[in-house]
Parts: C-alpha cells; structure tokens; sequence
RNA sequence: GCCGAUGUAGCUCAGUUGGCCAGAGCAGCUGAUUUGUAAUCAGCGGGUCGGGGGUUCGAAUCCCUCCAUCGGCUCCA
C-alpha cells in the first residue's frame, strides 16, 4: 500500500507505508537523513524510525528545531544515565527531561557520593558510549512486565511512575546497556551526541515535594559538534561577566556586610545615585497618572497584620514580632505597605467622587526569606517597593488595571526593556484551601484581569495556582544575563483587603459600597529591577541614569583649574561631571574611566583651555573630537530628552 | 530550610603529598615625573589564610562545627 507524505515546503511525495521519516530523510538527501533527530508527523513529534502507515505530514527535525534539540538532550539524559549507571550500578533513576539548555536527570545514589570531580570521567564515558552508535529501541510494555523489570532492578521511583501509568500505554527505551521507562522520542542512535559536559549537581527533591526524599540532580549539556560546545562555554563566560553581583562591586553599585545581615544591601553613593532617578523618573510619571505620594512607617502592630491575614499565612516564616516594655505590645517589621495604605483610606470618609484613589509609596519592608534563597539584588530580606494602591469602585476596575499596564509598559520602553513575558497568575482550582475570599470576588477579579489582557495585544501566559493567596496577578517577567526568570513589574486586583479592613465609600445612590483594591508595583522592587537593569545594560546605564555622566580629564595638573571650570559650567545643566584631578597621563585616567564605564570623557589641555573647548570622548566609542563646553552640553541634554521620548 | 561546592590582603588569584618569617598582580600610601585618547617609574604599608574547636612535635593544608558566598531544589505577601 503506498501512502501519501506532505512535507513543510508542501510537496506531495508517495512512499511504501510503513516508511520511516529516516528512509524519506534517505530519499531526499544522504547529507539530510544525518542530521535527522527526530521527526514531527502530524504534529506529533516521534522517533525517526517509527513507521509511518497512513497518509501524514511531515517535518524532519534537526538541531536547529527546537524539537529536535529537546529530542537529542533527552536521549542524552538516557545516555549520561548509563554512564552513570556504569560507575554507580546500584544507582536509582527518577527522571531525566530536556531542560532549557540541555537536560538533567534525578538520581538515587544510595551510599555514593558524586562532586564535580566525578564529572570528567562521566562525560568521557558518555562520549565513548556515543561512539558506540548504540540504537534507541523503542519497545510496548505491559504493566506487569514494566513492574516487574524494575522490581528486580530495585527502583522503587519507576515503580511510583508506572503505577500512575495506563495498562497499555507503557514503553521503554534500551540504548547500550540501560533501558528505561520513557514516553520517548529518542534521536535513531547515540552516535549524533559528539560533545557533552556535566554542568553542575544538584540537589531536588522528589516530585519537587519538600516532604519527600531529596535526590542528586544531574545537569548536562550535549552537542552534536565539539565546536558547539566551546561556543556555548564562551557565551556562559561572556554572560557571567554581566552578572549584576560583579558588576555591583566593581561599579561600586552596593555592597553586604556579614555584620550587618544576610540579604541586607547596603547601597553605596554612587548606586545611591541610580536609585534616586529611577525613584524621580517613576515619581513624575505617577504624577502625571494621578498618584499621590504617601509615607508609612516601617513597623505596625502585629494586629494590623492579623486582620489582613498576613500573619495568619506568614507569620511563623517571618521576622518575630517585635515586643515592647508594654506588656503583650508588638509590632512586626513591615511585610508589605498594603494594610498600611488601608488605613489611610480609613482616615476619612469617601465618597464615590473621591475614587479612584491611588497612593504611592517607595516602600521599604522586609522579609524573612529561607537563607538559601538569597541572591544578590534579586532576592533579599529588606527591599523598597514602588509600590501603589488604587482603591476604586467596581465599574473602574478594567479601566484602571489598563492605566496601570501602560505606565508599566511605558517604565519599561524607556529603559529598553523588550525582552519580558506577561504571566496572568490565577488560583490554583485543586486547592482552594490556600487562598483567603470568597469565589465570587475571585472569578470577578480573575476575570477582569483576563479581559483587559486580551484587550492589550501583548502575548501573555496563564499560570494556574501562582495567584498571591489574595488576589489573581498579572506579572512582567524578565530574564538576566544568565537566563534565569525574575518577576519584575505587578498588577495583582484585590477584593479581599478592601473586605478584611472593611474600607467603604458612599456612592450616588448615598448607600455604603466596598471599594475594589489594585496593588501594583511597576519596578517590582528597587533591589530587583536594578540588578536587572545592571544586566540588561552591561552596566553602560543610559545617560540620564548614569551615576556619572561625564568624567573631565585634565592632561596635566596644569589644566585642573580650567577643568573645574568645565564642570561647574556642565553642572548648571544639571549634568553629573567630575574632574579626574590624579597626577597620572591621560592614557591612564581614560582607562579608569572607560573601566568605570563612565558615558562621556572630556579631554582638556592648552589647546581646550585657550579656545574653551572641550575634546570629547564617548565610552565604548573612543573620540568624537572638540566641541564646545555649551554644544556639548546641549549634545547630552538632547541625548537625554531622546532617551526619555521627550522629544 | 535541603543537596552539593567554595571561603588566602580592598580586588583577582598562587600556595606541591601537613614543615623555614604566607606570595604575586592590581588597588592604597610616599616620592619622582607634568603627562594629549585604554595601565609612567621607584619605594613602602597591608593578611589571627571566614569564626570556633580538634588531630599533630608542627595546620592555610587533615577532621568536626558554626557563619557567609556560589549552583540548584523548595519557597516568594
């Protein structure tokens, strides 16, 4: 029986049913069907050497498809398990995916241990066995039979997985000598893995269960050219350099002190600076979206945080309350500003004519995060929100929740933030149990969310169960230099605080209502969104964030004198410059400068100082050639107002 | 919090299997030099080798413990 294959360019080919996509991979080019990983016929990604016995269509996929990469570094996992298995026969297998960038797999060592010492002759021992070509073969299992393979093999994490498997729809994979319960596909042989590095050990716990055993998750990576992996080490390298910790200490950005805590940054001048206009950027934008400014203290009493149900969810993994000479008095050190910011609302009676009302606050509040999950600027114990909260009447939730995700859209356009996911987080609907409300205000605040996110045009994902235990959340999320995701900018509606505090206004009909509450916090964090701003930009802030805009070098001491002229006059145009007065060689004073990646560097010596010039040089640029003090100045003004879409 | 790794001067790093007063470069200080687009030269100071305990004639080096950091896991109001 002949059968009918489309391919992607949209011919027609007949072929003998029963064909694999490797023997039409054949057909069309020997050159093709060697770089075949796996195959996508009718949508469904599969082995290769799989049949085909109906009309299908098909793409054959290589290394530049995505699915064909997950493809190979999930038979990679299959292959480090039996590398693994080589060195540590009593070894337990859990599970092995395709990750991101490569694959791991959760093991059981029993009495073994593994370090990274243990690496080296893993990968040769992957390699050789690659060398081997050894066929992934595909095989149907029974329930009994699966069961009892692993019986025997003693791995009680596979008996776990088949016993949630469907009779019948149970395979296994053999390569070499180590076969596994796997739903495949798998590339045709080892042979296409050419390069491959452990990365890194870690532990995990199993199903990702605090509860239960923590296994040794294997990381690593293959490639089907030794070459690949070089680049790839390189751009790892060239992406650790970016890393916000480092450049935060060599910028001289922030800093920690054992003595003064764990996860307390502590923000140095010229950080200081950063975080002053990004504070005075976001300021005048709200200004002019209606907010007001408010200021609450940094503890409240504990009762505060009982009625908004903080404590009750928060309160063992926080910092303890903090007590008073007063008997049974206690304040907590400020979780969040949001209870705080009820009670101004509660600090006079609203009419609907007052909504909406939006207070803002840059505020600190502090949180007793597990210690193991602190990392640089991006998760710490004490953090500044730029936090808000429009308290408003049901009818105005869509159109606010809008305003709010244009601000946000418009903070992150200005600092040229492309790259960042939207998330809708809502409930979890198999555990109702976790969050406080009742279903009504839930489904009505989840679907506001979702019909003003349809609305927007930005792509976004649904998230079930990551909703805050108040309230649905739309989040931005952004990746750093190495790739992993953080959460910046969030817009969370809120039915329940409003209730909790019993927050009202008199509406037209001169009856009581409830007002709806929107959190929001465009940066997220000041903490975080500078760690991810000193990544996104290499550290080269642009120039209206610039702690230092302009560094003067005077080419000799002689020169000083005409060089502080210089800045006094940048200075009255509100531009940051410093002069470089150190008795060292121009050379010098641009190499410390083009270190500090300071924008703009103004030469000066007998010809500037006799002509009232100035010769500039941009960072990362090198001469731009003399100018006057005043075009200059009015070169970075005009920069700035570009930057800022003042123009 | 859990698994694994790391911790030597302000920074980046050397310090062989335990053995002379623990080293280098950069930074710092002092002096010389007065400099034209990515590191001028010389001299000097600086370390309870993360803290504590132990083994040993002897510990930066071996063991225990605590702390911090790094990579993950779990968590993230």
């Amino acid at each position: 029986m002949e059968i009918k294959i489309t391919l992607p360019d949209g011919a027609v080919r007949q072929y003998e049913a029963g064909v694999t996509a490797l023997d039409i991979a054949r057909s069309i080019s020997e050159g093709l069907a060697r770089n075949v990983l796996a195959a996508k016929v009718n949508g469904a990604v599969v082995d290769a050497t799989r049949p085909i016995t109906t009309d299908a269509t098909l793409s054959l996929l290589t290394w530049n498809d995505e699915e064909g990469k997950s493809t190979m570094w999930h038979s990679s996992a299959h292959l480090m398990a039996e590398a693994i298995q080589y060195f540590y026969p009593k070894t337990k297998f859990a599970i092995g995916p395709p990750i991101e960038n490569g694959f791991y797999y959760d093991i059981d060592l029993g009495d073994a241990h593994l370090s990274d010492k243990d690496f080296q002759k893993i990968e040769e021992k992957m390699l050789e066995l690659a060398r081997q070509k050894n066929a992934y073969l595909r095989s149907e299992v029974s329930k009994a039979d699966a069961q009892k393979y692993f019986t025997e093999k003693g791995d009680e994490y596979k008996l776990e997985l088949i016993s949630e498997l469907e009779d019948g729809s149970i395979t296994f994979y053999e390569q070499g000598g180590f076969t596994d319960l796997c739903r495949g596909p798998h590339i045709p042989d080892t042979g296409f893995v050419k390069a491959a590095k452990i990365m890194s050990i870690a532990g995990a716990y199993w199903r990702g269960d605090e509860t239960r055993k923590q296994l040794t998750r294997v990381y690593g990576i293959t490639f089907p050219k030794q070459k690949d992996l070089t680049d790839y080490l390189h751009l790892l390298e060239e992406a650790q350099k970016r890393d916000h910790r480092k450049l935060g200490k060599e910028l001289g950005l922030f800093t920690f002190s054992q003595l003064v805590g764990q996860g307390l940054p502590l923000w140095l001048p010229k950080g200081a600076m950063l975080r002053e206009r990004l504070e005075n950027f976001l300021k005048a934008a709200q200004k002019k979206s209606g907010y007001l400014q408010v200021i609450t203290p940094h503890i409240g009493s504990k009762d505060l945080y009982v009625i908004s149900g903080h404590y009750a969810k928060y309160g063992k993994d926080s910092f303890q309350p903090i007590h008073t000479p007063n008997e049974g008095e206690e304040y907590l050190l400020k979780p969040m500003n949001c209870p705080h910011h009820c009670e101004i609302y509660k600090s006079e009676p609203r009419s609907y004519k007052d909504l909406p009302l939006r207070l803002a606050e840059f505020g600190t509040v502090y949180r007793y995060e597990q210690s193991g999950e602190l990392h640089g600027l991006t998760r710490v114990r004490g953090f500044t929100q730029d936090d808000a909260h429009i308290f408003c009447t049901p009818d105005q939730v869509k159109g606010e929740f809008k305003k709010v995700i244009d601000l946000v859209l418009y903070i992150f356009k200005t600092l040229g933030f492309e790259d960042y996911v939207a998330q809708v987080s809502l409930r979890d609907p198999k555990n109702p149990g976790k969050y406080i409300g009742t279903d009504e205000n839930w489904n009505k605040a989840e679907s506001a969310i979702l019909d003003v996110v349809k609305d927007s045009g930005f792509t976004y994902v649904i998230e079930e169960g990551e909703a805050a235990f108040y309230g649905p959340k739309l989040d931005f999320m952004v990746r750093d230099a190495i790739g992993r995701k953080w959460q910046l900018g969030t817009i969370q509606v809120d039915y329940n605080l409003p209730d909790r505090f019993e927050l009202e206004y008199v509406g037209s009909d001169n009856a009581r209502h409830r007002p709806v509450m929107i959190h929001r916090a465009p940066f997220g964090s000041m903490e975080r969104f500078v760690a991810v701003l000193i990544e996104h930009c290499a550290g080269r802030f642009p120039l209206w964030l610039s702690p230092e805009q302009v560094k003067i070098l005077p080419v000799s001491e002689k020169y000083n004198n005409y060089a502080q002229d210089v800045a006094r006059m940048l200075n009255n145009y509100d531009s940051r410059a410093l002069v470089d007065e150190r008795n060292e060689k121009v050379g010098r004073k641009i190499r410390d400068a083009e270190m500090d990646k300071v924008p703009y560097m103004l030469v000066v010596g007998e010809n500037e100082a006799e002509q009232n010039t100035v010769s500039v040089r941009k960072q990362g640029d090198g001469d731009m050639g003399t100018h006057s003090v005043e075009a200059f100045a009015r070169m970075i003004e005009n920069e700035i107002n570009t930057l800022l879409g003042k123009v």
